[in-house]
DNA sequence: GCAGAAGTTGCACAGTACGCAAGGAATTCA
DNA sequence: TGAATTCCTTGCGTACTGTGCAACTTCTGC
């Protein structure tokens, strides 16, 4: 086996804790949940939740999952119109994230009240938009374009997440069409017509 | 007069405290940096910085100056195109930020290694960009199209910086002009030809 | 099965953030 | 101008955060 007894227990725990975290967060608010808390609610002791997290919130967050590396290499080669290669990218991208909804839900809660929380997701973010952005130069020769087409998606994300959350009954792939297609308007307003 | 003496000490001891706060930070890091620290260097008790600022990131940051109701107005009820509107938006905005250009520096500095502080910072964005939403839905109807406009918008200001702050001898708005300009060849990236 | 690596835990300690109450300075109003 | 009021500052006490260290247990590779 590829993965020691070890790692997966490790995974195992992180991923306790990141439970144990979320759902006393949902109860009362972060802010109102000790680190002692989440390691009782967990069966660990608070030094062991320090080995594991920093800090509460990013243990709420967890580790969002990393772009696929078959879809970034589509992307940097593709040949299609780059809106369409991106809303593909988008797609596969959302199907990893798809596998957790109860989760995601849970962290939107938290991230709506903790200010804290929302700095680390920002962090995670700001490291994906800088890997986007990398893969778009290789099809983009102005840099600040790629910058700004990397910014596009991943607020793409973003809003799309968050209107998944407050729209009942609506799928986080339905979601994300009609986030990226208000996208594509807006550039359209940006575009002089040629 | 229109501010009384105890609200212009107010605003003299919370700039202070800020300009201790980045003084010691750029120092040494903000990470390094004690709460009392910064009290000492601005002769006050640890007590009173907290009577200012809820933490030494906070301190850092300070208050972004907000948009002018006037750029507001105007962006409102613009009737050029949009493109140039937003521009013109920027522009000013960006007059009020230069205005502090060595702190903006010393801020970016703590902004890079600093996750609380970004995750600040993002907050104040978050705000700026909702009352940007605000004001774009005036002028679009598709309420997703208005949000990623004011998106694109928001982040071409960080880019902005981000840029000033890398590129040696470029002035903030050349730099901004650099990053619109990547802004608007990236929205005409995601337009189909018409 | 055993040596070493990795993980867990208790303990100690520096630092953060805030409630409370006493005292001091600014503002209001008589 | 001087008293009443309001706001600000400060010290003290306290709950919580985050990390270094050392002892101990568990897993891994040979």
């Amino acid at each position: 086996m590829t993965v020691s007894l070890r790692e997966r227990r490790r995974q195992q725990t992180a991923r306790e804790i990141q439970l144990a975290t979320l759902d006393l967060a949902v109860q009362k608010g972060l802010e109102n949940v000790t680190t002692e808390e989440i390691a009782a609610a967990t069966g660990i002791s608070t030094r062991t939740f320090f080995n594991y997290y920093t800090n509460k919130e990013t243990a709420a967050v967890g580790a969002p999952p990393p772009f696929s590396e078959a879809a970034k290499e589509a992307l940097r080669c593709g040949s299609g119109p780059l809106a369409d290669d991106l809303k593909l990218f988008l797609d596969q991208h959302f199907a990893a994230l798809t596998n957790d909804e109860p989760i995601l839900q849970m962290i939107g809660t938290v991230l709506r009240s903790n200010e804290k929380a929302r700095g680390i997701l920002q962090g995670f973010l700001m490291m994906e938009r800088r890997e986007l952005t990398d893969c778009l130069s290789q099809r983009v020769k102005n840099p600040q374009a790629a910058a700004a087409l990397a910014n596009y998606t991943t607020d793409a994300v973003g809003r799309a997440i968050f209107l998944w959350e407050h729209a009942e009954g609506l799928s986080l792939g339905a979601a994300l069409d009609i986030v990226w297609e208000g996208t594509i308007a807006a550039a359209a307003l940006l575009t002089p017509p040629s």
